[in-house]
DNA sequence: TCTAATTTTTAGATAAGTCTAAAAATATTT
DNA sequence: AAATATTTTTAGACTTATCTAAAAATTAGA
């Protein structure tokens, strides 16, 4: 079995190889689990030496297929549980991320399969993320254009559909981000643009813009 | 907050005042912790800094009020969890104590009150222990005579009614002892005496002591 | 009651996980 | 491409929780 520590850091590897496919630093590692990057590079010597991740010095880590699987096996549980604590025990989505990175970690092969199947076997946890099986595969997750949204809806950017570089500037200029909640407060029928709002901040996008971001369908 | 160590400690010392009344031996602890007697002192002394525990040398140790209170609140997290585990998770009473252990140690008191209000304020859990309250009260236990359970009924063995030297030489020599499940398998109307049988040990007892002994209600 | 057995404590080690400060390697900038 | 800045690693230290072996205290027995 594997401590709390190891587990928190494959999350963190896993997580970020998700999103970006290359190996990941020392440095975005120590920050995602609160940590010094000395006390980041001991600890991935010691998961290479368990060979849970592929680690060479000064080149970044990833994970083996061993640690991938385990890293995927523990956000499965933190997701279940999420679902549990919203389904069940009503709390609210943002109460939850705490309660669930503890939960995240007990080890029992049955409480998860029951859990799964009291919760009748969600996809998807509350925040829309998808849950992974017990092989670590993901549903994909359908996305649709913001443009698609109608005023008042909200959802979450999940990506962009032009990656050029023109267009990432401006989404960093604006201060745009995957992650965000956007909602639509209204929209303009003559040109399609929209006015939406951000973090409380309220701003208008053109159509353009609009049909490049891609949000939680 | 606590470390789950030291609130492992903390249980055990518990379990034992409420059979005993009196300071818990250093060697017990360890028997229960699973760990060594030195491992014992050092964590007491450690206990008794933080005003956890009342603790001199070579004298045994007590709960303080601090932590009886921290003590009481684990178990009663650990039987919630238990009971969530059979009533809802459909374990059976024998696989759920190694994941309560587990479970008991997750900080959050609002995932308790949720837990305690989903599975409708049990007072007790599903091995018929009970559940303390917030602060630490327990609902008193009902117990009955063994003799008034009838052919195949079972039940857990909690107290004697007659505690003389005679009686308990008699139990020890027969190897019944407090926890032990009881099962009657026949009674017989004549003498009132009955066939029981005890970890797959099948004897005879007379009315007498059938009395005399306190099973879980 | 004095000796022997048992229990408890101390002393010194070890492993995991963390830190700070300094050294080494890599990346950036002019 | 050299100098500077940044990132990463190493070295050494600290804390928690554990252990073994030996010493000290208590308890039990002849």
């Amino acid at each position: 079995m594997f401590s709390q520590a190891e587990e928190n850091y494959l999350k963190a590897i896993y997580a970020f190889e998700i999103d970006t496919g290359k190996g990941v630093s020392t440095n975005l590692i120590a920050k995602k689990v609160l940590s010094k990057a000395s006390s980041v590079t001991d600890m991935l010597q010691r998961l290479a030496e368990k060979e849970l991740v592929i680690y060479k010095k000064y080149q970044g880590v990833k994970l083996s297929d061993k640690g991938r699987k385990i890293a995927s096996n523990i956000v499965r549980k933190h997701r279940l549980w999420e679902t549990f604590l919203v389904d069940k025990l009503h709390f609210s989505w943002d109460e939850v991320h705490d309660v669930a990175e503890q939960l995240e970690h007990i080890k029992s092969e049955k409480l998860i399969q029951q859990l799964d199947s009291f919760l009748e076997f969600p996809t998807h946890d509350p925040h829309g993320d998808p849950i992974p099986d017990k092989d670590g595969n993901l549903t994909k997750r359908k996305k649709i254009k913001l443009s698609q949204l109608n005023e008042n809806e909200q959802s979450i950017l999940l990506g962009v559909e032009d990656s050029s570089d023109n267009f990432l500037k401006y989404l960093n200029k604006k201060n745009i981000s995957i992650g965000n909640t956007i909602r639509v407060l209204s929209k303009e029928p003559f040109d399609n643009s929209m006015e939406i709002e951000i973090d409380n901040t309220q701003f208008s996008i053109t159509e353009e813009v609009a049909t490049n971001l891609l949000v939680k369908a």
